[in-house]
RNA sequence: GGCGCGUUGGCGGAAUGGUUACGCACACGAUUGCAAAUCGUGCUCAUGCCGGUUCGAAUCCGGCACGCGCCUCCA
């Protein structure tokens, strides 16, 4: 079996990847806060983690991996955002979740009659939030403060263990004021109270809403064990919410240790900045699907870095992107994917390595194997029929396909004439016209690019 | 101020002690009436700076510079 090696952020060092239960790999992912559409760093970790779910049903069987990811509809931000545009929360939360899916299904993340992947809703889970803060309360990490209920940073030693810092250090670099109730400035809410306007469900403390990292310790618990294999999301969730997961899983399950190994994707930039609202370089990922980029090319451009890497988004790399797998989809046009090859797997199993994968591919692609293309671009979650479609030539008439050999024969009879000048202005306007013709000693063979325009072509034979 | 991450050829981007990554771009050649496409060759022995360890370092250690992220119940 292929021995998969991952960077564990827990201990900072790249191991190699063992299972609890082989026949029941588990991972957790933090998906989206839905209260907008998704830009384009938050699709990167749904893109990562979505290889790294490929890998593991390629090495342990489609049957054997269990993937959560779940969505946050509970969240002061969406709480805002539904009062400013006039609608209800669940309104707010159900279209942006539809959008999510569509935007990211675009991309080649699409779980849609996957039985192994789960997506569950915070709001579906409040019951075992309760739970779980009862038992903490219990265990004496978590006490009741003015309404709130607060975990207890005190309570739990290794507290800090995972973004390398000690409860001391983070106290003297906090900048700022600190609530009364709290018994330690770096407590954390476990359950607030609500405003008769806001969301609440009743609780053993009052008609409240959860904090926002109880949700992923509860539903992770609920639908994966205490404990589980892997938890990844990105770099920016590492503290103070995964540090503070931990914190509640492990005090409530003393006995367990959570998840074993995490994985954390580093952050988007565009163009060499962060991408923010002030800098102008925000966008969406519908807004780059609508400038006409592919999710296909998006996907190929993300798995060009590594994932432990910032990744600069450029216009640039879209472009040789596209080109690429233009290539690509012209030569396995034809082709049955083959068996994945071993240096796409073994590339992947190193830690996800892509960029090596990708280089792998290109080599295939340098070797002519089609099939072996194929079936690695696959392993990828590129080429699939869904994402390649852009690629695709236009649809051709009967009566286009007369009229373009029509144009060739024509410019090859211009040549044998040796009319250079009508040859040419022929080779040109078929090429304007979107057209790409290629010489080869077989004679000439042709293909429609995306730009093909009917039209030109028509006004050519005139 | 604290913690963490990064810095490889013109560009992108692999490689955790020991031969050319790979891709893109560009240049030249083959081919062509000229091109396109294709093939070949070159740029390409490149590793932010300074020191250390080692027979040997992009890779390990220390320091520095630059960049980035996080550090409040705003997430």
């Amino acid at each position: 079996m292929t021995e998969i090696w991952l960077t564990n952020t827990r201990t900072r060092k790249k191991e190699r990847f063992e299972p609890i239960d082989p026949a029941n790999v588990r991972m957790y992912v933090c998906g989206p806060t839905v209260y907008d559409r998704a830009h384009l760093g938050n699709a990167r970790p749904a893109v990562v983690f979505d290889v790294l779910y490929r890998l593991l049903r390629h090495v342990y069987g489609a049957e054997h991996v269990t993937y959560v990811r779940n969505i946050t509809d509970v969240d002061d931000k969406i709480i805002a955002r539904a009062k400013e545009r006039g609608i209800s929360i669940e309104e707010l939360t159900r279209t942006t979740t539809e959008w999510y899916h569509e935007d990211m299904a675009a991309l080649g993340v699409d779980y849609r009659g996957d039985p192994h992947f789960h997506e569950p809703h915070a709001t579906e889970y409040i019951p075992q939030m309760i739970a779980m803060i009862e038992r903490l309360i219990a265990r004496g990490c978590a006490y009741v403060a003015e309404g709130h209920v607060l975990f207890s940073v005190e309570s739990y030693p290794a507290y800090g263990q995972l973004s390398g810092r000690s409860v001391d250090d983070m106290i003297a670099g906090a900048r700022v004021e600190v609530a009364p109730y709290k018994r330690n400035p770096m407590d954390f809410v476990l359950w607030k109270p609500s405003a008769p306007d806001q969301p609440g469900w009743e609780s053993p403390w009052g008609r409240g809403r959860p904090g926002w990292h109880i949700e992923c310790s509860a539903m992770a618990e609920a639908l994966l064990g205490p404990e589980f294999d892997i938890h990844g999301g990105g770099n920016d969730l590492m503290f103070p919410h995964h540090e503070n997961e931990i914190a509640q899983s492990c005090c409530a399950h003393p006995e367990s240790h959570f998840a074993r190994y995490w994985l954390h994707n580093e952050m988007l930039q565009v163009e060499g900045k962060k991408m923010s609202k002030s800098l102008g370089n925000f966008f969406t990922v519908r807004d780059l699907l609508d400038q006409g980029v592919p999710g296909e090319v998006i996907r190929f451009v993300f798995l060009q870095t590594h994932y432990r890497k910032p990744m600069d988004w450029t216009a640039k790399k879209a472009a040789e992107a596209a080109g690429v797998l233009r290539r690509w989809h012209a030569l396995c046009a034809d082709a049955e994917a083959g068996e994945v090859p071993a240096a796409v797997i073994d590339a992947l199993a190193d830690d996800l390595n892509t960029p090596a994968a990708i280089a792998a591919l290109h080599r295939l692609a340098g070797e002519g194997d089609a099939a072996g293309l194929l079936a690695g671009a696959r392993a990828l979650g590129l080429m699939t029929p869904a994402l390649g479609a852009w690629a695709a030539a236009p649809e051709v008439t009967p009566e286009i396909t007369a009229l373009i050999e029509r144009l060739i024969e024509a410019r090859a009879e211009a040549r044998r004439a040796r009319d250079f000048a009508r040859a040419d202005a022929l080779r040109d306007g078929i090429a304007a016209a979107g057209v790409k013709v290629k010489d080869t000693p077989q004679g000439a063979v042709w293909e429609l690019t995306p730009d093909f325009d009917p039209a030109k072509l028509e006004a050519l034979a005139q």
